[in-house]
DNA sequence: ACATCAATTCGATGGTTGTCGAAATATCAA
DNA sequence: TTGATATTTCGACAACCATCGAATTGATGT
């Protein structure tokens, strides 16, 4: 089954770590700019959009990461990001059997 | 269309209220625990399984009925609480429309 | 009226977090 | 090598937040 969807069962950790990263709206609006993209998003493309500084846009990057909401790539002296839609998936899906 | 599901469109201030109410753990089971009965929930019937102190619960449930996820109606001195799935589920709706 | 119980409010405290400037690290181009 | 650019790390600060004890409000039953 080559293009199954991968069912992705988070921890308690996982599960507020998400929750947590989803809490801030810049990282909410980044993450947003990430999930449109198809292509990789280097770090400083988002700053033309979004008034923040390399250290807390650095800082967002790693909290998203670190909640598995992205996966990080580096290219040269860029830093390329992927959205992780199945950790996402995974979220909603846990939200929708835990609350609904 | 008597049982059509209301489609509830949210506002940034409530997406991240949301958000962050559901960031806490403690926060998170005690809206599992109201999610999963369908009867009313009183204040003090968490506490019998959440050690919590009145104090810190209060503060809490305000947090989550200020988010829109539960609602509240007074019984003499009880409290008793009701999930709000149509705002969860137009939460669910947001996060896959802006993330998936 | 009084005592009791549920819930809220107040005030304080300790920990977390978003923010950014400055310095450091890493890569590339000339 | 030197300079420019991208990103990270460090250190600090202010704001926010979870927590709870104590005092308060509100309702019930005796």
């Amino acid at each position: 089954m080559a293009t199954a969807a991968q069912t992705v069962e988070l921890t308690e950790d996982q599960l507020t770590l998400i929750a947590r990263a989803l809490a801030d709206p810049r990282r909410y609006e980044i993450l947003k700019k990430i999930s449109t993209k198809r292509c990789a998003t280097p770090c400083s493309s988002m700053r033309d959009c979004i008034d923040i500084s390399p250290a807390t846009l650095s800082h967002h990057m790693k909290e998203l990461e670190t909640a598995g909401l992205v996966r990080s790539e580096k290219d040269g002296k860029f830093v390329n990001y992927f959205p992780q839609t199945q950790i996402l998936r995974a979220y909603l899906d846990r939200l929708k059997s835990d609350l609904a």
